[in-house]
DNA sequence: CACACATTCCCGATCATCGGGAATTGTTTC
DNA sequence: GAAACAATTCCCGATGATCGGGAATGTGTG
């Protein structure tokens, strides 16, 4: 059976093309890519060519990149762009009271995915990276998105099973649901070491109409026992804003939510 | 004929696809898509499908959008992300001192793609957008990067037909030649009105370590007449400081031409 | 200069893609 | 609530773009 086509999508090679792309790899030669991305190197090769007469991918002499055409088009489209700009004048007020790395974070496929990050380049460990992911469990934004985010995410989430990073990470279900509920008794959360020790995230929710949390801003502090307080209405005022921002004036909901 | 597929290659549609999707259409409908990206409907509906299966599009009820999962790849390999971060910090020193709206640019197809923007979020009219385009021969961003950039973008551009927007627009291509001579012995640009009148931009280049300009700082002032060198220091500073950040040290060279 | 590796080019077989059309479901409108 | 309209899903045969092995050529390295 000789020239049978493997059987994955078109769009399925694709992304793998993509992915071969990262922070450690920003250009690529094709024949890195075919091996990165695990096809033939004739395959590779023309998927490349096509991908060049799109501007999809930049060539400069036989190093590849992804083309700026492609950041272009996906920024104009994707809600990323939009939720960063409204959010990003919010994080640099948090960031001139409390100092330290200031993030934004989403929920996506079960993790958190980070999407801005403003920070004192130097203070504290910066386990985040834009365009990062972590697991929910074990960050404050992600726990702040599972209290206030859709139920349907809260239930698939609570039926996984959960890697433990130090032992103070949190992957007992009930637990876990339990700190949920005080997640939303509160309105935000604190969680320290739950990956590395001597780190400690603080986390509000940003709210859309609806009243659910379709973000999560948060600080990240060297240890815990600061003027906690002073983050946290730091946050709050914050993330109110940006919802104000986005056009989703969350006041009513707000009061609603604090009359109960 | 019936059933012959049409020309063009699969990537091209897929561009079409995520094209169809802009600032004004964050979300649409497959039927939206097949309309906008101009496929058969089956054809749209199917190549929806895959992109969904790999999480390029996301689906909410009937309404699709880009991806977070896209914009996430598409971050982590371009070299966006990574010149953004290191030039926020020194944006926000610019932006402390000038006080309007600051922008970086770089060159991308011969047009001046701008990367971020943070701003007054009042002051002063903005042209300029995150993952927008404005032409080369209309901005101060434009001519400081053709001005400081590799020569054969020089050549390409200089030849081209260029349009006029307002009557200070230069078009000329010997007196662009003069403009850019200028540019090059002055190191940085300004130009008033050239695409709406009563908006006057600033522009420095960013280089790299070969002393290409790479980027293009600049501020965006509501009239000529204001305190340009102030301006002009902060830019140049914050363009060192990026350069710097990059791991470009850029001492050396500047060292050389000041002293030509 | 020899060797390894990257890149380009060629080509026949295969099968995923194409898109018209029809059936089904959802949404407006009167 | 029924009719008119649009959106979505499903089906299926014909077609040609895609596949990948292989050979030739280019590039760099010790």
């Amino acid at each position: 059976m000789a020239n049978s086509p493997s059987g994955d999508s078109m769009v399925h090679r694709l992304v793998r093309v993509i992915e071969a792309f990262d922070g450690e790899h920003r250009t690529l030669s094709a024949a890195e890519i075919a091996r990165r991305a695990d096809l033939p190197t004739s395959t590779a090769y023309r998927l490349v060519d096509e991908l060049l007469a799109e501007s999809l991918l930049d060539r400069d002499g036989r190093r590849l990149r992804l083309g700026t055409r492609l950041w272009e088009l996906v920024s104009r489209g994707s809600k990323v762009l939009g939720l960063r700009e409204a959010a990003l004048p919010f994080m640099e007020d948090v960031q001139s009271v409390v100092g330290h790395h200031t993030v934004l974070g989403i929920l996506d496929q079960n993790e958190v995915l980070y999407i801005e990050r403003i920070g004192s380049n130097s203070s504290t460990i910066n386990i985040t990276k834009v365009a990062g992911r972590l697991p929910v469990h074990a960050t404050s934004t992600g726990l702040v998105l599972m209290a206030f985010g859709p139920a349907d995410a809260q239930e698939t989430f609570l039926r996984r099973r959960l890697p433990r990073y130090t032992d103070t990470t949190t992957t007992n279900p009930d637990e876990l649901r339990r700190r949920l509920a005080e997640v939303r008794q509160m309105g935000f959360c604190v969680m320290t070491g739950a990956i590395v020790p001597e780190s400690t995230g603080v986390a509000v929710p940003v709210f859309n109409a609806e009243g659910t949390a379709i973000a999560g801003l948060s600080v990240v502090i060297p240890r815990a026992g600061g003027p906690l307080q002073t983050s946290i209405s730091a946050l709050q005022t914050a993330a109110r804003g940006i919802s104000r921002a986005l056009g989703w004036d969350g006041t009513l909901r707000d009061a609603i939510r604090r009359s109960l």
